[in-house]
DNA sequence: TTAAAGGCTGGAGTATGCTCTAAGTCAAGT
DNA sequence: ACTTGACTTAGAGCATACTCCAGCCTTTAA
């Protein structure tokens, strides 16, 4: 990290180990215009500031919800335009998906454990012979 | 549907139509070895039973919860040589890995509820300038 | 001054999970 | 007999999200 008087900047490295995602997706990232470019420093090196750090939690926040990279994309877009409107609509959409995914995954959880406990139940030898 | 006193069997675009997965699909995981070939008819057609549906509706419950198919693979495996300990380590895993996903999609839920309450203010105009 | 470390670009390659196509078979209805 | 429609196969193609590579440039330390 480098800081001289002016806001602190970080190498892409640094950035890479702080939000552990690939310098190489970092650059995709960028490519595909899910993070605006950050600021150059000697050599053209990127020099991410705590604002583009931030930005980057926020996305990595919506890409493990499964949110799709295309529509993060839009989402930055209409967010960079000042496009509040669609901001909404696109995160109330993903709020609804999210809310899907809970239900998804709390009925397979339930599921699962009912499994578990029929091969503990196997386990432990209390049935010795009851395939589903 | 078939049923003349035998067991009631299915064709592949019933059971696509029942579990709402393209019979390519369903071709696909039988191919990759994630459900067991189902009984062959007039023509070499797929007769799926009922327990074969019951099998692919577990098969979804795990796909949908973002189990990989290479492990799905793996479990229906052990299934099938009754080794038990071996699926009981693999449902625990994803039981694991569920947990984990919902620790996420509940704070992504908030977040997004948070950012949602904010947009809707700039829309009622109570913060006319104030983007983070 | 030179060599190692780290970053740069464009583009190719990979993994996952389907999805589609071509060419053929079979059974039932007209 | 012949068409229609649903099925079969092997294999190619596609979308998503990276991941890696070659070849080059700059800074820094020895």
């Amino acid at each position: 990290m480098h800081k001289d008087r002016d806001k602190p900047s970080f190498t892409i490295s640094e950035v890479s180990e702080m939000t552990e995602l690939s310098a190489d997706t970092l650059r995709y990232y960028e490519k595909i215009g899910l993070l605006t470019s950050p600021q150059r420093g000697a050599g053209m090196q990127r020099m991410y500031t705590s604002e583009d750090i931030g930005r980057i939690r926020f996305l990595t926040y919506l890409k493990r919800t499964h949110m799709p990279l295309k529509k993060i994309q839009q989402y930055v877009n209409y967010y960079e335009l000042h496009e509040e409107a669609q901001c909404f609509v696109l995160l109330d959409e993903h709020r609804q998906d999210i809310e899907r995914q809970l239900k998804e995954l709390e009925a397979t959880h339930q599921l699962i454990q009912f499994k578990l406990a029929h091969f503990q139940e196997i386990k432990d030898g209390k049935s010795k012979e009851s395939y589903e």
